[in-house]
DNA sequence: AGCACGCCGACT
DNA sequence: GTCGGCGTGCTC
């Protein structure tokens, strides 16, 4: 006799599904995709259905029903379902937890699968004329009344929550006077009427443009490799026109620091359709309303981070990835998965075309055009007549050094200021300084939670732990001997402004980091400076690499490189390249190319001479024949295990465990279990196991096999430990 | 992960 | 005598 037997997902650590009855006396269709409400052990979760079948390992009588059906229809297609199980069995990640991640928080908590926009309350026309002060008995309905009279077109429940306490009382009695009004705004707003036409393209981007759309139906991957100002978005919008006109959505992902108003702005007034953004800073109502906006079709464009790879869509015809060498593409926590190889998987299974675009692609995907895997698009040249910045080392070996600034750097940036340019100073190091030194006993100021220095943040007054958050004022004498000789050792962005600020104090300067610009609206105020030229140096860290340009900028000074030439991580010089190249190109303008100085102690490494002397491209090139020779990702594949605990032991004595469960596994080395690049971290030991691989397929049969048995290793029970394939941070 | 059960120490 | 510590087991 056969059964109706559902195979569900349910939201847990465990890596298997769990199979359930249909619920009683439900007529509601069984689809795979659908959520349902289910008891699980003594709780009630909502897990995803994801088959209908026959059969269960179990005996019938040991299944539940389950309780409700919650959605008529299925949130994914069978397509889409088949890519998010991929995505789960590739990262070998428990499968209700993967779920969860792909879903906007709201239907995560069971709620219906409908879009409601955000609410907003304005003062009508009676409002309007009420003067505040009249009420006087109510001044909770006062204030409310002035803050809506003020604020034209009205204020949403989260603004009023910044602005005002208890605020929906005062709100109700409003309505009932008849001097508010409340409106729920349509969530994905309406296409831009005002459209811009789109630029002539160059030769480049033209025959950039050709070539991708020469197969718009099929599965293509481009390696869009274009120096930063070539123009890349421009051949972006010309192939995505191509796409919205046969009908078909487009997915655009971005770094999550990249899905700016502005460039959402530059999208929906080319296109003149709507775009719907899907990030993390929306609130879940707005979030919910974009992913709805996807799957029915409403949204023919989605610019999204991360996540928005897991986005159900209606007819997908194009995914675009902005900066593909970006970190933030792979979850760092939880599901970590890379959103640009999940989109490169779902555009094959799809059989469209996927496009990865950066100045300065990874390594990964470089190789992958090289060998004929992806086509490899090339915009050498900087759209108009725009002339590249020019790199320079400046080596600092023997010069006298005064605040981490050598004379020849002083020099260039007193010339550029002088003639007007716009100065940008980079260090990727934010505070006062790396550490506090006494210089009379040597003691240094260390976090009592983790191997790392306190760094001195002076403005502040305070040490702070750039890992674990903890800080406490700056001692004003040596803990350990009493002497008050405690010096700030090493430079960071605060220093630099400080010295900056000295040697050119008629000189407007801002500093652009993630402590200048924590306030809500402050790093807008920044750049206005920068713009209007009211500020003429700027310093700052990585912050200034992504997304901003600053055209009058003649020189982009690099404090340090020299970390990024040894460091523990093998992707440490990559990554050094990126930051370099992005940095330099936020500067200049066609007729003012910009100048870069790299201060380095090695000014012949070869990496670095590379670089400078023939660009990005060649460096990459360089870079891959290094990699090819360690035998390094991507010409090896890699998986990290990685276990912390509050004792010292229990992650090395699973990870031991874990390689045992390991070992005899055919084409896989284990490296380790070693103590993690920074051992301890919020009061945890942490440690790790390295898999290296030859082949993908060794790798993965390994895994399949080895994480289930992780999962039943007792020793794993006293630790936190997880599993990263294609681990982009080896810390 | 949650959540319950279970067996040993300092409290009303 | 109990409240509650966290080890262990289980979730269809």
């Amino acid at each position: 006799m056969s059964s109706t037997i559902l195979r569900i997902a349910i939201p847990s650590p465990l890596r298997r599904y769990f199979d359930y009855l249909p619920p009683a006396g439900s007529s509601t269709p069984l689809r795979p995709g659908q959520r349902v409400r289910l008891p699980f052990g003594r709780r009630e979760v909502v897990g995803v259905l994801l088959e209908v079948t026959d059969s269960s390992p179990l005996p019938l009588e040991r299944l539940k029903p389950v309780l409700a059906i919650l959605d008529e229809e299925p949130l994914w297609s069978p397509e889409e379902l088949a890519l998010l199980r991929w995505a789960v069995d590739y990262y070998h990640h428990p499968p209700g937890d993967a779920l969860q991640t792909a879903l906007p928080a709201l239907l995560r908590q069971g709620r219906p699968a409908v879009a409601s926009g955000v609410r907003r309350f304005r003062a009508n026309e009676a409002g309007r004329a009420v003067a505040p002060a009249t009420l006087q008995r109510a001044p909770r309905q006062a204030a409310l009344l002035a803050k809506l009279q003020a604020a034209a077109s009205g204020l949403t429940a989260d603004q009023l929550n910044a602005e005002l306490e208890n605020w929906r009382p005062a709100a109700q009695k409003l309505g009932e006077k008849g001097w508010l009004v409340e409106e729920v705004l349509p969530c994905l707003p309406a296409a831009t009427s005002v459209t811009t036409s789109p630029p002539s393209l160059n030769a480049d981007q033209s025959e950039a443009v050709a070539r991708l759309t020469e197969a718009l139906s099929g599965f293509n991957a481009y390696l869009l490799e274009g120096v930063t100002g070539s123009g890349k978005t421009e051949v972006y919008l010309a192939a995505i026109e191509r796409v919205l006109a046969n009908g078909r959505q487009v997915l655009v992902l971005v770094p999550e620091i990249g899905l700016t108003p502005q460039l959402l702005e530059r999208f929906r007034r080319r296109l003149g359709v709507p775009v719907a953004a899907l990030h993390s800073g929306l609130a879940d109502g707005e979030r919910l309303c974009a992913w709805l906006a996807a799957r029915d079709g409403g949204a023919p464009v989605v610019i999204g981070t991360r996540s928005a790879v897991f986005a159900p869509f209606h007819d997908l015809g194009l995914i675009i990835i902005d900066e593909e060498h970006d970190p933030s593409l792979k979850q760092q926590d939880g599901f970590r998965y890379s959103a640009r190889d999940v989109a490169v998987m779902r555009a094959r299974q799809r059989q469209i075309p996927i496009v990865l675009g950066s100045a300065t692609p990874s390594l990964e995907s470089l190789q992958n055009a090289l060998s004929g895997r992806y086509r490899h698009l090339l915009l050498p040249e900087r759209a108009g007549s725009a002339i590249h910045p020019s790199l320079h080392v400046l080596d600092v070996r023997h010069r006298p050094m005064r605040d981490g600034l050598s004379e020849p750097l002083r020099h260039a940036i007193a010339r550029h200021l002088e003639r007007r340019g716009q100065v940008l100073v980079f260090l990727n190091r934010r505070g006062y300084a790396p550490t506090l030194l006494c210089h009379d006993c040597g003691w240094v100021s260390r976090c009592r939670r983790c191997d790392a220095h306190l760094v001195v943040y002076a403005g502040a007054r305070r040490l702070r732990c750039q890992h674990c958050g903890g800080e406490q004022p700056v001692p004003v004498q040596c803990p350990d001997c009493g002497s008050q000789d405690l010096r700030p050792l090493g430079q960071g962005t605060e220093r630099l402004e400080e010295a900056l600020r000295a040697a050119f104090p008629d000189v407007g300067l801002v500093r652009i980091d993630r402590d200048s610009t924590r306030r809500k609206g402050a790093l807008d105020g920044l750049l206005e400076d920068v713009h209007s030229g009211r500020a003429q140096l700027l310093v700052g860290t990585q912050m200034l690499a992504k997304g901003h340009h600053f055209p009058d900028v003649t020189l982009v000074a690099i404090v340090d490189t020299d970390q990024g030439l040894f460091s523990a991580d093998f992707r440490a010089p990559e990554r050094m390249a990126q930051l370099i190249v992005q940095v330099a190109g936020r500067a200049g303008r066609a007729e003012r190319p910009g100048e870069v100085l790299i201060q380095t102690h090695f000014p012949e490494h070869p990496l670095l001479q590379r670089l400078v002397q023939d660009g990005y491209g060649p460096f990459a090139r360089l870079a891959l024949t290094e990699r090819r020779d360690a035998g390094m990702p991507p010409f090896s594949f890699l998986a990290l295990l990685r276990a912390e605990a509050v004792g010292q032991q229990a992650p090395t004595e699973f990870l031991e465990a874990a390689r045992q469960a390991a070992t005899g596994a055919e084409g896989v080395y284990l490296l380790g279990p070693v103590p993690a690049p920074m051992e301890r971290r919020a009061g945890r030991f942490r440690a790790q196991l390295l898999l290296l691989a030859e082949s993908r397929a060794a790798l993965h049969q390994l895994l399949a096999t080895w994480a289930p048995e992780l999962e039943a290793l007792k020793s794993g029970r006293k630790v936190r430990w997880s599993l990263d394939v294609d681990p982009q941070e080896m810390f």
